[in-house]
DNA sequence: GACCAGGCACATC
DNA sequence: GATGTGCATGGT
Protein backbone atom coordinates (compact mmCIF):
# COMPACT_ATOMS: atom_id res chain seq x y z
CA UNK A 1 0.00 0.00 0.00
CA UNK A 2 1.40 3.40 -1.23
CA UNK A 3 4.43 2.27 -2.86
CA UNK A 4 4.54 1.05 -6.40
CA UNK A 5 3.96 -2.90 -7.17
CA UNK A 6 5.54 -2.55 -10.63
CA UNK A 7 8.93 -2.20 -12.51
CA UNK A 8 7.10 1.10 -14.52
CA UNK A 9 6.40 2.89 -10.59
CA UNK A 10 9.52 2.21 -9.86
CA UNK A 11 10.81 3.93 -12.84
CA UNK A 12 8.32 6.76 -12.77
CA UNK A 13 9.12 7.30 -9.01
CA UNK A 14 13.07 7.48 -10.39
CA UNK A 15 12.34 9.89 -12.22
CA UNK A 16 10.55 12.19 -9.88
CA UNK A 17 13.22 11.65 -7.72
CA UNK A 18 15.48 12.80 -10.25
CA UNK A 19 13.51 16.16 -11.04
CA UNK A 20 13.04 16.91 -7.43
CA UNK A 21 16.78 16.73 -6.80
CA UNK A 22 17.32 19.00 -10.03
CA UNK A 23 14.57 21.34 -9.66
CA UNK A 24 13.43 21.20 -5.39
CA UNK A 25 9.81 21.89 -4.66
CA UNK A 26 7.93 24.08 -7.53
CA UNK A 27 5.06 25.41 -4.52
CA UNK A 28 2.43 24.79 -6.97
CA UNK A 29 -0.17 25.97 -7.36
CA UNK A 30 0.70 29.99 -7.31
CA UNK A 31 -2.48 31.36 -6.38
CA UNK A 32 -4.48 33.32 -3.30
CA UNK A 33 -7.68 30.83 -3.20
CA UNK A 34 -8.96 28.17 -5.26
CA UNK A 35 -11.41 30.17 -7.38
CA UNK A 36 -7.83 32.21 -8.62
CA UNK A 37 -6.45 28.81 -9.14
CA UNK A 38 -9.47 28.01 -11.92
CA UNK A 39 -8.95 31.43 -13.02
CA UNK A 40 -5.79 30.91 -14.15
CA UNK A 41 -5.81 27.22 -14.99
CA UNK A 42 -8.28 29.04 -18.15
CA UNK A 43 -6.23 31.79 -18.52
CA UNK A 44 -2.74 29.75 -18.84
CA UNK A 45 -4.31 27.64 -21.91
CA UNK A 46 -1.29 27.19 -24.10
CA UNK A 47 -0.25 30.53 -22.87
CA UNK A 48 2.94 31.94 -20.61
CA UNK A 49 2.14 31.72 -16.98
CA UNK A 50 4.03 35.37 -17.08
CA UNK A 51 1.05 36.41 -19.66
CA UNK A 52 -1.28 34.95 -17.05
CA UNK A 53 0.03 37.19 -13.59
CA UNK A 54 -0.85 40.06 -15.56
CA UNK A 55 -3.98 39.34 -16.41
CA UNK A 56 -5.23 37.99 -13.07
CA UNK A 57 -3.45 41.17 -11.79
CA UNK A 58 -5.44 43.39 -13.85
CA UNK A 59 -9.13 40.89 -12.93
CA UNK A 60 -7.78 41.94 -9.07
CA UNK A 61 -7.46 45.70 -9.55
CA UNK A 62 -10.79 45.29 -11.14
CA UNK A 63 -12.43 43.53 -7.65
CA UNK A 64 -13.27 40.62 -10.24
CA UNK A 65 -12.07 37.64 -8.78
CA UNK A 66 -15.24 36.44 -7.50
CA UNK A 67 -18.05 34.70 -9.49
CA UNK A 68 -20.79 36.99 -9.29
CA UNK A 69 -18.65 39.80 -10.40
CA UNK A 70 -17.26 37.93 -13.40
CA UNK A 71 -20.94 37.48 -14.19
CA UNK A 72 -22.29 41.05 -14.14
CA UNK A 73 -19.29 42.49 -15.96
CA UNK A 74 -19.70 42.71 -19.50
CA UNK A 75 -17.72 39.97 -21.44
CA UNK A 76 -15.76 43.02 -23.58
CA UNK A 77 -14.69 44.56 -20.60
CA UNK A 78 -13.97 41.54 -19.30
CA UNK A 79 -11.68 40.92 -22.25
CA UNK A 80 -10.14 43.79 -22.35
CA UNK A 81 -8.98 43.74 -18.63
CA UNK A 82 -7.55 40.02 -19.59
CA UNK A 83 -5.90 41.09 -23.02
CA UNK A 84 -2.19 40.70 -21.67
CA UNK A 85 -3.40 36.23 -21.09
CA UNK A 86 -3.89 36.74 -24.69
CA UNK A 87 -7.42 34.56 -26.55
CA UNK A 88 -8.70 37.01 -24.94
CA UNK A 89 -12.03 37.20 -26.11
CA UNK A 90 -12.63 33.21 -25.98
CA UNK A 91 -10.89 33.07 -22.58
CA UNK A 92 -13.73 36.35 -21.13
CA UNK A 93 -16.03 33.89 -23.00
CA UNK A 94 -14.43 30.77 -20.76
CA UNK A 95 -14.72 32.65 -17.39
CA UNK A 96 -17.98 33.63 -18.26
CA UNK A 97 -18.69 29.68 -18.82
CA UNK A 98 -17.06 28.68 -15.72
CA UNK A 99 -18.60 30.72 -13.39
CA UNK A 100 -22.24 31.01 -14.31
CA UNK A 101 -21.43 27.17 -14.02
CA UNK A 102 -20.55 27.56 -10.41
CA UNK A 103 -23.35 29.60 -9.73
CA UNK A 104 -26.25 27.85 -11.09
CA UNK A 105 -25.21 24.52 -9.90
CA UNK A 106 -23.06 25.64 -6.27
CA UNK A 107 -24.15 28.53 -5.75
CA UNK A 108 -21.12 30.29 -6.47
CA UNK A 109 -18.69 28.41 -3.84
CA UNK A 110 -16.12 26.67 -5.14
CA UNK A 111 -15.67 24.90 -1.55
CA UNK A 112 -19.38 23.62 -2.22
CA UNK A 113 -18.32 22.19 -5.64
CA UNK A 114 -15.39 19.98 -3.74
CA UNK A 115 -17.73 19.00 -0.72
CA UNK A 116 -18.24 15.26 -0.41
CA UNK A 117 -16.56 12.88 -3.21
CA UNK A 118 -18.64 13.98 -6.04
CA UNK A 119 -17.11 11.26 -8.57
CA UNK A 120 -18.87 13.21 -11.30
CA UNK A 121 -17.30 16.01 -10.69
CA UNK A 122 -15.02 15.41 -13.66
CA UNK A 123 -17.55 15.14 -16.09
CA UNK A 124 -19.46 18.11 -15.06
CA UNK A 125 -16.38 20.26 -15.45
CA UNK A 126 -16.04 18.55 -18.93
CA UNK A 127 -19.62 19.62 -19.97
CA UNK A 128 -18.26 23.27 -19.48
CA UNK A 129 -17.65 24.79 -23.38
CA UNK A 130 -13.72 25.40 -22.80
CA UNK A 131 -12.78 23.34 -19.74
CA UNK A 132 -11.06 20.56 -21.69
CA UNK A 133 -9.10 17.29 -19.74
CA UNK A 134 -6.09 19.14 -18.76
CA UNK A 135 -7.93 22.09 -17.66
CA UNK A 136 -10.41 20.03 -15.69
CA UNK A 137 -7.50 18.00 -14.21
CA UNK A 138 -5.76 20.95 -13.40
CA UNK A 139 -8.88 22.17 -11.15
CA UNK A 140 -9.18 19.00 -10.14
CA UNK A 141 -5.65 18.72 -8.56
CA UNK A 142 -4.34 22.02 -7.70
CA UNK A 143 -8.31 23.99 -6.48
CA UNK A 144 -9.39 20.20 -5.07
CA UNK A 145 -6.47 18.62 -4.07
CA UNK A 146 -8.15 15.74 -5.91
CA UNK A 147 -5.95 12.26 -6.67
CA UNK A 148 -5.81 13.12 -10.42
CA UNK A 149 -2.44 13.18 -12.86
CA UNK A 150 -2.33 15.77 -15.10
CA UNK A 151 -1.27 15.46 -18.63
CA UNK A 152 0.02 18.72 -20.42
CA UNK A 153 2.09 19.51 -23.56
CA UNK A 154 5.60 19.13 -21.50
CA UNK A 155 4.52 15.46 -19.74
CA UNK A 156 3.88 14.19 -23.29
CA UNK A 157 6.89 15.68 -24.59
CA UNK A 158 9.48 15.13 -21.95
CA UNK A 159 8.44 11.54 -21.85
CA UNK A 160 8.65 11.19 -25.74
CA UNK A 161 12.34 12.87 -25.94
CA UNK A 162 13.53 10.04 -23.49
CA UNK A 163 12.03 7.31 -24.86
CA UNK A 164 9.51 6.71 -22.35
CA UNK A 165 6.15 6.86 -24.55
CA UNK A 166 5.44 6.75 -28.15
CA UNK A 167 3.92 9.99 -29.92
CA UNK A 168 0.36 10.48 -30.21
CA UNK A 169 -0.16 8.73 -27.20
CA UNK A 170 -3.94 9.82 -26.04
CA UNK A 171 -4.40 12.08 -23.15
CA UNK A 172 -6.19 9.16 -20.91
CA UNK A 173 -3.27 6.43 -21.47
CA UNK A 174 -0.69 8.70 -20.44
CA UNK A 175 -2.54 9.77 -17.32
CA UNK A 176 -3.66 6.04 -16.39
CA UNK A 177 0.02 5.12 -16.63
CA UNK A 178 0.82 7.45 -13.93
CA UNK A 179 -2.42 7.21 -12.00
CA UNK A 180 -2.35 3.09 -12.33
CA UNK A 181 1.63 2.90 -11.25
CA UNK A 182 2.00 5.62 -8.72
CA UNK A 183 0.55 6.22 -5.16
CA UNK A 184 -2.61 7.58 -5.09
CA UNK A 185 -0.98 10.67 -3.57
CA UNK A 186 -2.46 14.21 -4.82
CA UNK A 187 0.87 15.96 -3.04
CA UNK A 188 2.74 13.43 -4.96
CA UNK A 189 0.99 14.67 -8.10
CA UNK A 190 0.98 17.96 -7.90
CA UNK A 191 4.75 18.02 -7.11
CA UNK A 192 5.32 15.77 -10.25
CA UNK A 193 3.43 17.32 -12.87
CA UNK A 194 4.63 20.75 -11.43
CA UNK A 195 8.52 19.49 -11.81
CA UNK A 196 7.98 17.95 -15.41
CA UNK A 197 6.53 21.57 -16.35
CA UNK A 198 10.32 22.89 -15.27
CA UNK A 199 12.00 20.43 -16.95
CA UNK A 200 10.09 21.04 -19.52
CA UNK A 201 10.94 24.92 -19.71
CA UNK A 202 14.42 24.68 -19.39
CA UNK A 203 15.33 21.68 -21.79
CA UNK A 204 12.51 20.09 -23.32
CA UNK A 205 11.18 22.64 -25.34
CA UNK A 206 10.00 22.17 -28.84
CA UNK A 207 13.32 23.38 -29.98
CA UNK A 208 15.10 21.36 -27.38
CA UNK A 209 18.42 21.83 -25.40
CA UNK A 210 18.54 18.04 -24.56
CA UNK A 211 22.23 18.09 -24.65
CA UNK A 212 21.99 19.78 -21.12
CA UNK A 213 18.82 18.25 -19.89
CA UNK A 214 20.21 17.18 -16.34
CA UNK A 215 17.56 14.06 -16.98
CA UNK A 216 19.84 12.45 -20.50
CA UNK A 217 22.52 11.40 -18.23
CA UNK A 218 21.41 10.79 -15.12
CA UNK A 219 18.40 8.70 -16.41
CA UNK A 220 18.25 5.09 -16.62
CA UNK A 221 17.44 3.87 -20.17
CA UNK A 222 14.97 1.14 -20.52
CA UNK A 223 12.30 0.14 -22.55
CA UNK A 224 9.46 2.19 -23.26
CA UNK A 225 6.58 2.52 -20.25
CA UNK A 226 3.94 3.09 -23.23
CA UNK A 227 4.58 1.45 -27.31
C1' DG B 1 10.77 38.66 -37.69
C1' DA B 2 10.13 33.89 -36.56
C1' DC B 3 9.22 30.91 -32.97
C1' DC B 4 7.16 29.72 -28.67
C1' DA B 5 3.88 29.27 -24.59
C1' DG B 6 1.23 24.90 -18.34
C1' DG B 7 -5.47 24.14 -24.81
C1' DC B 8 -9.78 24.07 -26.67
C1' DA B 9 -13.74 23.88 -29.91
C1' DC B 10 -15.05 23.05 -34.25
C1' DA B 11 -14.83 21.53 -39.19
C1' DT B 12 -13.69 18.02 -42.19
C1' DC B 13 -12.26 13.67 -43.87
C1' DG C 1 -10.90 8.44 -34.56
C1' DA C 2 -7.31 11.15 -36.66
C1' DT C 3 -5.96 15.62 -38.56
C1' DG C 4 -6.21 20.72 -39.49
C1' DT C 5 -7.41 25.53 -38.14
C1' DG C 6 -8.47 29.85 -35.49
C1' DC C 7 -7.72 32.12 -31.40
C1' DA C 8 -3.57 36.55 -29.46
C1' DT C 9 -0.40 38.39 -26.23
C1' DG C 10 4.46 39.11 -24.72
C1' DG C 11 9.27 36.97 -24.26
C1' DT C 12 13.51 35.04 -26.63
Amino acid sequence: MGMPQTATGHRLLSLYRHLFRHFGPQRWWPARSRFEVIIGAILTQNTAWTNVERAIAAMRGAQLLNPRKIDAVPQEQLARLIRPAGYYNMKAERLKHFTRFLLTRYGGSVQRMFRGKRPGLREELLEISGIGEETADSILLYAGGRPIFIVDAYTRRVLERHGLIATNIPYGEIQRLFMTHLPTDPALFNEYHALLVAVGKTYCRRTPRCDDCPLLYDLPRGSPLLP
